[in-house]
DNA sequence: TTTCATGTAATCATATATGTTACGTGATGG
DNA sequence: CCATCACGTAACATATATGATTACATGAAA
């Protein structure tokens, strides 16, 4: 438990749905993946459902799918969908009487929207299809052999 | 108290010691122009004198010098001398067995270094010169007429 | 109408950042 | 030589953020 592994969780469960597309995958399933909680899978797809990226629905054989084409689904997205600070800067005080600290708010304000930019531009360059390309070959080799999601060693 | 403020308050203090140009400082000093605490003071400036951007000296009359000029001191110095991790992005497993998860996490890892590269090469365009220049002209007009250091309220 | 699955609030646990206290070390001045 | 000053640092306290867990409401399907 450290620093926001959200995209980290939401990209790995999101590249095991493609695997299984089109079928509704429960809260369950997808934690169980992502070994942790299901209502923290609901919480962190809650943005990306929002977002269009997912659907969920309700009831019996109901679950998470995927509603877009992997390579229709850039980092930026998903990124943007969850909503998190993404940069760790923050400012001493939020508005300071002092001249010289308004000075380095406002520069450090410009320094971090200019960042954001590069950061957003860099990731929406990579879609969930090139991850997908650079699993490894091993991989490939068991889902021929008909194992059964060997994901996690637990 | 909220999400490092580490840079924010290394800034403010640094601009105002330039203000005081080669006079030793002492941490209570610069606490109270950073409404802080002298020992976050130290702490702080403890990566900076590692790097060579301030000096300190013991005993009377000793305390925090700034060693270089301040067109020669980047941003980017600043933040690498501090050693935070500015970047909030954090992996959900650190050496997982699931060939997904390696692939998403070998990603990341491409994307965050990435990024890394690009803030850094957009910090250190600006000096602590550059932010000094950018200090409200009122001040101008305050230390004209001879006010002393009227920085914060309290 | 029972069961299943999401939606969401509330609470707990833990990690990180900052604030604070206490004490050690070295340098200066008397 | 020793009292004082200021940094160096460990230890502890507090605040915030994130994730885990529990509990319950809502809606859909068998």
């Amino acid at each position: 438990m450290k620093r926001n592994s959200r995209l980290s969780v939401a990209l790995h469960v999101l590249l095991h749905m493609a695997e299984q597309a089109d079928k509704a995958l429960t809260s369950d399933v997808l934690a169980s993946w992502a070994a942790t909680n299901p209502v923290v899978i609901r919480r962190t797809f809650a943005g990306l459902r929002d977002a269009g990226i997912v659907g969920s629905t309700k009831g019996h054989g109901g679950g998470w799918t995927l509603l877009r084409p992997l390579d229709a689904v850039t980092l930026a997205d998903i990124q943007a969908a969850l909503d998190e600070p993404l940069l760790a800067l923050g400012k001493a005080e939020e508005s300071p009487g002092c001249m010289v600290e308004r000075a380095v708010n406002a520069a450090l304000d410009d320094a971090v929207a200019e960042a954001r930019r590069l950061l957003d531009e860099c990731l929406s360059r990579i879609t969930l299809a090139d991850l997908a390309a650079q699993i490894g070959p091993r991989r490939v080799v068991l889902q021929a052999a008909g194992c059964k999601d060997p994901h996690h060693e637990s």
